[in-house]
RNA sequence: GCCUGGGUGGCGGAACAGGUAGACGCAAGGGACUUAAAAUCCCUUGAGGCUUGACCUCGUGCGGGUUCAAUUCCCGCCCCAGGCACCA
């Protein structure tokens, strides 16, 4: 055994073993027990980060302990390599977007394996291979043939000098995140998803995924967004030619309507320009909607955003009161949400209201608060609570919520509405303008429309040899040999669809592809998915709470109902990790500041190029903009891989945030440091030494030998059921501290043999977490298997057993003293020996006592 | 505004089921080894008090409450972080 721990020599040495020995391939094995540990794909950005160096040790260690525990556990690896910034990094460097995405992958992957974790390599995938994406067309051309892929017009933010559709996420203040081009609503035919017809079930289920953090799912409730209220149909005065004769507004607050004073349309409604014309309001309205047009989702939807809209020159009737309502058109309005029509109650929603006041509408109330009186001339803000009704016909007098029902039974009887339920929840549209993304699978036909490809041509190639151009557009459009096909149904010159999808559709299958990633005649192998989904634990960031892990649920419910699996959940459980944090540095002239360019520590710290004092911020998350980032490169060469997952380990348990600390870092170090002297100072004097009787241990081997046993318990517990790798570490540092008490003096009485026991615990209680480190012990203890195929220890509950208990004495529930005593001493014997204690009975001289109350093993409390 | 988390020493964090608050680590201070430094090892370390003890008082964001006993349960508030947000 080497005298100093050295991970540049024992790292690589056990990486080596593990592939020479292809410890982590699996197949599916009857026998035992799978399970399914996955964390998220990365996006082959160029090199990995600190998020997910923790995000993949958490998932490691669990991997590795579900292993030792017998099962036979999948943990695959792979890229979730389509996107933009393989286009933009293309068109900075002059360069292909796969060239660039495969070069990311392939560094990348080599620091993973530094890492060491224990994937099995032989599964990894890449999404943007054509062996990936083509069974994602062939499911796109199945939902395609259901109807649950579809193509509509709708609204998109849409740049015009990237010539592409941006996410909402992508527009940052109306304007384009990239460019800063001012970011227009624009009308696409588009591809979707009809996500919107699960909604209810997915909201549903959200109730039985016990092992998701409840934030996760309230999250996606919130998201699906169920309300429960009603339709109801306002007759126009003026029936626009080939329209309906009324307009259909949702609502929840169908008990209000006797107090609707007027109606808004959100301004891409299509009866706007319709119901101006003729009514000498076209010019202010057409100006309306352009203004509005202008104004993308996000910035209308700003609070404080004043609200504001225009006269259509149009009325529609209330069909209770029979009002006149004018019908306006307003930013308020949302045309995705509901029937994109308003039914507004001034007296009641505070929106209402503040559009009513702006542009004198009337204002009735309807619904009373108890024991007041409104009145509408008067009132300085909506009153959207319970109360009476009032100056509501036959409903007067009841409670609102009452009249809920009873309006929405009335209006069903008259055919003027019923009830419905609306959910926020939109189909998820797919179309990307881009390049770099999995070709949807369709053809344009002018005499057959639109046809889906044949399944034997599948996959349609995404063309390598295409030219990007400047600003992002995609070239696809332009490339004949690309677009030019013939139609599958008749045969005639047609035209390919030049959309891609949206690259979460990739990643909302590519853990049941994990299962047979090579296989060829389908999604994936149906008994290989049988026998290893659901995935039963899964790790990965709470930023994808919704979007990814949304449309992952959604996808298996469509390969669900397509027959393809049996389940509807793809993750069982799920662990979301917190975000690794470090303090900001900024110089006054260099703005942020990179660690290493900044000399000096603590209160002295300049800036290298400058030599200014630097100002430290606050701790935020780890970003490239803030340049508060630490290289795992650097730690990785520094202080190797396991101290960089101990470290990542122990600072934090892992839903919480983690703060990087240089200091937190030395300390992992030195603590492996300290347990390798340990082994090296003892590895003779135990190497041969086994067997011994617990019964026959001196005292301090006995104390050994249970803090053993306790350790072993707490770890266990710890890993298992919270994941607070914290505290196991924490409790095997304990371990480790009171055998550096001990003198080894001679081996009488089992004494090396109990070492080595306490020893052996140690190497695996750790490997897990830093599994070189412990290979590399486990060999100079003489074991010849990896420390992987070793059984995870179990404790043994008679060896927790002490013969004497601490007990703490308290006077009226305060600590006034403790003594031990002998473990079999009785409640009655622990009560003598406790209201005879000297410290206590100080407080308790004089006044009679009332109450003893003993709580077994632990403590006595004296009330007086 | 709504929905989630979270507020514990100088710092990161422990306390599993109401029962010894501060495990473990970091930082700091003192000491040993060394010509010296690094490394390593040992000791001290929530605040305050004095009678320096097997001592006392206070102490888990703030104010109440339940209980023999509250960081833990209940009610009201304050602050911080994240998510959603003109959703009718």
């Amino acid at each position: 055994m080497e005298e100093r721990y050295d991970p540049k020599t024992v790292e690589p040495k056990w990486q080596g073993f593990w592939d020479e020995t292809r410890l982590f391939a699996v197949s599916e094995d009857p026998e035992k027990e799978k399970y399914y540990l996955l964390e998220m794909f990365p996006y082959p950005s160029g090199k990995i980060h600190m998020g997910h160096v923790r995000n993949y040790t958490i998932g490691d260690v669990v991997a590795r302990y579900k292993k030792m525990r017998g099962f036979n556990v999948l943990h695959p690896m792979g890229w979730d390599a389509f996107g933009m910034p393989a286009e933009n990094a293309a068109i900075a460097n002059d360069s292909h977007p796969a060239t660039w995405t495969y070069e990311n992958i392939d560094y990348m992957r080599g620091q993973l394996k530094k890492m060491g974790f224990s994937y099995d390599w032989e599964r990894e995938l890449a999404t943007c291979r054509p062996e990936y994406y083509r069974w994602e067309q062939w499911l796109f051309l199945k939902m395609y043939e259901k109807g649950m892929a579809y193509r509509k017009e709708s609204y998109v933010n849409w740049c015009e000098s990237c010539q592409t559709v941006l996410a909402n996420e992508q527009v940052e203040a109306g304007l384009c995140w990239r460019c800063g081009e001012q970011v227009r609503q624009k009308k696409l035919r588009q591809w979707f998803f009809r996500i919107t017809d699960y909604a209810e079930d997915l909201l549903q289920y959200c109730d039985q995924l016990p092992g998701w953090p409840e934030k996760v799912t309230t999250m996606q409730k919130n998201w699906i967004g169920k309300s429960i209220g009603a339709k109801i149909r306002f007759p126009l005065e003026q029936v626009p030619d080939g329209y309906e004769d009324a307009i259909t507004v949702f609502t929840t607050r169908q008990d209000t309507l006797f107090g609707a004073t007027f109606m808004c349309l959100a301004p891409e409604h299509p009866l706007v320009p319709e119901l101006a014309r003729g009514t000498g309001q076209e010019k202010a309205v057409s100006e309306f909607i352009d203004r509005m047009g202008l104004q993308d989702r996000s910035t209308r939807g700003l609070e404080k955003y004043e609200k504001e809209g225009v006269f259509t020159g149009a009325y529609c009737i209330n069909p209770m009161t029979k009002a006149r309502m004018p019908i306006y058109t307003a930013n308020f309005a949302l045309m995705e949400y509901g029937t994109g029509a308003v039914m507004s109650v001034p007296a009641h929603d505070q929106r209402d209201f503040d559009f009513a006041r702006k542009y004198d509408l009337p204002i009735i109330v309807v619904v009373q608060p108890p024991g007041e009186k409104l009145d509408g001339k008067s009132m300085t803000q909506a009153y959207a609570e319970p109360g009476i009704m009032v100056n509501s016909g036959e409903f007067e007098g009841m409670s609102n919520e009452d009249a809920k029902e009873a309006i929405a039974d009335h209006l069903k009887k008259n055919d003027l509405g019923e009830k419905t339920v609306n959910y926020r929840l939109r189909d998820w549209g797919i179309s990307r303008q881009r390049y770099w993304g999995a070709p949807i699978p369709m053809v344009h036909c002018d005499d057959c429309g639109i046809v889906g490809a044949r399944e034997e041509d599948l996959p349609i190639l995404l063309p390598e040899d295409a030219d990007l151009l400047e600003g992002g557009k995609s070239p696809l459009p332009s490339m004949e040999s690309f677009t030019r096909t013939e139609c599958p149904q008749c045969g005639k010159p047609a035209r390919r669809e030049t959309d891609t999808m949206d690259t979460f559709v990739e990643s909302s299958w590519y853990f049941e592809r994990y299962c047979s990633p090579r296989y060829e005649e389908g999604m994936f192998k149906k008994e290989a998915a049988d026998y290893w989904m659901p995935v039963d634990q899964y790790i990965g960031g709470v930023e994808h709470a919704i979007l990814h892990l949304l449309y992952s649920r959604y996808f298996t419910r469509v390969l669900n109902d397509l027959g393809l699996v049996k389940y509807k959940e793809p993750f069982t459980r799920l662990l979301t990790q917190g975000m690794v944090c470090k303090e900001t540095m900024a110089c006054p002239d260099h703005k942020f500041l990179f660690p290493d360019e900044v000399q000096g520590t603590g209160e002295e710290r300049t800036c290298v190029r400058c030599g200014k004092p630097v100002a430290v911020g606050r701790v935020e998350k780890m970003s490239k903009s803030k340049k508060n980032v630490i290289d795992p490169n650097i730690l990785l060469d520094q202080y190797g891989a396991d101290t960089t997952r101990l470290f990542c380990l122990f600072a934090a348990p892992p839903e919480r945030d983690l703060e990087w600390s240089e200091q937190g870092v030395e300390g992992g170090h030195r603590f492996l440091n300290r347990v390798w002297r340990l082994f090296y100072n003892w590895c003779d004097l135990i190497k041969g030494a086994s067997g011994f009787d617990p019964k026959e241990l001196d005292e301090e081997m006995t104390k050994v030998y249970r803090k053993s046993h306790e350790t072993i318990k707490r770890v266990s517990t710890d890993i298992e059921e919270r994941f607070h790798f914290n505290t196991a570490i924490s409790a095997v540092m304990e371990l480790v501290n009171e055998m550096q008490g001990i003198e080894p003096g001679k081996d009488v009485r089992g004494r090396a043999a109990c070492i080595r026991f306490a020893m052996e615990t140690v190497v695996l209680l750790l490997s897990p977490m830093v599994p070189h480190f412990a290979e590399e012990l486990w060999q100079t203890l003489g074991h010849h298997h990896s420390v992987l195929l070793a059984p995870w220890p179990t404790h043994d509950e008679s060896a927790l057993v002490k013969d004497e208990l601490l007990i703490v004495v308290q006077v009226n529930g305060k600590l006034r003293g403790r003594f031990t005593i002998p473990a079999e001493a009785d409640d009655a014997a622990i009560k003598e020996r406790a209201l005879a204690d000297e410290n206590a009975l100080k407080f308790i001289e004089g006044k009679p006592i009332k109450k003893v109350i003993v709580v077994k093993k632990k403590l006595v409390n004296i009330v007086v």
